[in-house]
DNA sequence: CCGAAATGCTTTCAAAATGCAAGCAAAAAG
DNA sequence: CTTTTTGCTTGCATTTTGAAAGCATTTCGG
């Protein structure tokens, strides 16, 4: 008679291989993107910004070692690619992939809110 | 000839009277909802769940002290208010104002977006 | 009514994240 | 070639987080 293993729960990884804390698609997404200054970069790629400069030029003034960190976790994520910058010159910039760009509608749904519940903000401020 | 007074830029605030970063609506929204738990309990409250001990029993497993902390924001900015828990007891729960129930859409994108983009996530987890 | 359990927090403290400033190598501009 | 800009990294102080324990009040079971 084989004697059962301890079934440990299987624990869920998201994409980039880290620990998920649920199977939530919420809590999934919150545990990427879910920080002051995440959604401000890809606000940023939206808005065709595209260089490390183009992003700490941003009126919210991110700090540069944290605009690096969140580059590289949304480089593994596949949220963003480095691409040849369109200059020509031999830099590289950003670029949403398809799984970044699909991140539209929750940008324009903060977007409305903020909008419609803080009287201080303005559309396409940043 | 009256002197020109130094022209300091206009400190922007939100409704609870926190100082904005920019006057964009998404970073705005951000200094609200921009961390890793805040949308997880209003997710909970638009599941019906009110009370405090229903927030500690989602899956994701929140601090009581950071459950505590983000509660409190959220009735400082009108997003939740506290009212008699409907069992009858003494106790208190927590329910969604106009302001809260609006952030629907935004709940709904971010779910959709982790749905289709996470494939370790389910509908309506947590 | 009494004791025990549950609830809704607060406190404590270590660890992690944040943010400011400075530094620095590679690339671009002059 | 020299200077400036860019795209980071490093160091360090401050803030936030999170795990655990504590605690007063409320509710439950008998």
């Amino acid at each position: 008679m084989p004697k059962d293993k301890p079934r440990v729960p299987k624990p869920l990884k998201n994409q980039a291989g880290d620990l998920l804390r649920s199977p939530c698609p919420l809590a999934c997404m919150l545990d990427v993107c879910g920080d002051r200054w995440t959604l401000l970069i890809i606000r940023d790629l939206f808005f065709g910004r595209s260089r490390f400069k183009d992003f700490t030029a941003s009126p919210e003034g991110i700090p540069t070692n944290i605009l690096a960190d969140r580059l590289n976790r949304l480089l593994r994520h596949g949220i963003v690619v480095q691409v040849p910058a369109e200059d020509g010159s031999l830099r590289l910039g950003y670029q949403l992939t398809e799984k970044g760009s699909a991140l539209r509608p929750v940008i324009e749904a903060m977007r409305d809110w903020g909008l419609k519940w803080e009287p201080s903000t303005k559309a396409e401020m940043g």
